[in-house]
DNA sequence: CACCCGTGGCT
DNA sequence: TAGCCAAGGGT
């Protein structure tokens, strides 16, 4: 069985690359500061719903420095509903790192990207490669996938990263590091598929060991993860009559950390409903809707019961609220729940085009 | 290392 | 449907 050649990659890459929004035509400078912005909002999340994220969020920040003079909240109400809001907090501090300590250039090394906010070992290699041409490994999920199938590699992720690494390291070719790299997730994100993989038209067909034994599908081997448990609580829609929504912001860390939502009950399993008048932000008639919203986070499902009242002009808002006009609801951060809490209470048209 | 951290699309 | 998966990082 022949070894894999990084020019037969290549010579795929140069037929088949994917044309991308922040990816750079063949033989044009990449932008750093829109490589590293797409890989931030790609950490987990899928080309199809980072695209218009991506053309807004440059129309809104065009430059690094345009990025790090915005206010913290212009940026995490361009980031809402992309989900993981610590990577906005990141992507705002590591542009003020990069004008403040970098004269507004990106470090052109792995190490100087390494030690950037919201950059870790996956990202620095990844912005070195594509935006510097260093050979750099970025070893993704894509990658993991390519690897471990292209050698059979049995070993249990994410123990088998280094090797990965070394793996990808021994292949590069040292004209077109950052080629290679983006061919290697190409070729995961469009052949080397999770399932029903597109082998016959993989260029690496010949030297692939899980193929040759017909286990593509098997590979990569992961530890196995146990699911969450389900938490209950009760949200509260409270309208005031001037049409203004009370609403609070949430602390800057954690679960959803710095978005805005309307006042809630804590998210407990064994939440009781029968108490939930004690959590409510002010004592009126409250009206219960049904069904409840339901959400499913990383690591536990949420089941909120909406509650819903309106109040009297001239109303103020409890210590720590405040209240938000419904005609300016769209310039708030509000989480992916929080629109199907405000949707369920029939104040929010489900538009996705903030 | 184990756990935390969103959301949408797929089978 | 329920689970899996996606260009992961921080702690």
């Amino acid at each position: 069985m022949m070894r894999p050649a990084a020019a037969d990659l290549l010579a795929w890459y140069d037929r088949h690359r994917r044309a991308l929004p922040w990816r750079a035509g063949p033989g044009e400078r990449p932008d750093p500061y829109r490589v590293w912005a797409s890989e931030i909002m790609l950490q987990q999340t899928t080309v199809t719903a980072v695209k218009p994220y991506f053309e807004r969020f440059m129309a809104r920040f065009p430059t690094v420095q345009a990025l790090a003079e915005a206010p913290s909240e212009a940026v995490m109400q361009a980031w809402a509903g992309l989900g993981y809001y610590s990577r906005a907090r990141n992507l705002h501090a590591c542009a003020i790192a990069v004008v403040a300590e970098h004269g507004g250039r990106f470090p052109d090394s792995e190490e100087g990207l390494r030690a950037l906010p919201g950059i870790g070992a996956y990202t620095a290699g990844a912005v070195a490669a594509i935006a510097f041409d260093r050979p750099a490994a970025a070893v993704d999920g894509n990658v993991e996938r390519v690897m471990t199938r292209l050698f059979a590699i049995e070993d249990l992720l994410p123990g088998a990263r280094p090797l990965l690494r070394e793996r990808v390291l021994v292949m590069m070719p040292q004209d077109r590091p950052g080629d290679f790299a983006q061919a290697l997730m190409d070729l995961g994100a469009t052949i080397c598929t999770p399932r029903n993989p597109a082998c016959g038209l993989c260029p690496w067909r010949e030297p692939c060991r899980a193929r040759a034994e017909g286990t593509q599908e098997s590979f990569p081997r992961k530890a196995a993860k146990k699911a969450g448990v389900t938490r209950k609580g009760a949200a509260f829609v409270l309208l005031r009559a001037d049409g203004a929504l009370l609403l609070r912001t949430r602390p800057p860390k954690g679960l959803l950390g710095g978005m805005a939502e309307v006042p809630t009950s804590e998210w407990r399993a064994d939440y009781e409903l029968d108490g939930a008048w004690q959590d409510a932000p002010v004592v009126t008639r409250w009206e219960q809707l049904s069904p409840p919203v339901r959400h499913v986070f990383t690591h536990f499902p949420l089941e909120l019961t909406v509650f819903k009242a309106s109040a009297p002009a001239g109303t103020q808002a409890p210590a720590g609220m405040r209240f938000t006009p419904l005609a300016a609801l769209g310039e708030e951060p509000l989480s992916g729940v929080m629109v199907k809490v405000l949707e369920a209470a029939g104040l929010y048209a489900s538009s996705k085009t903030r």
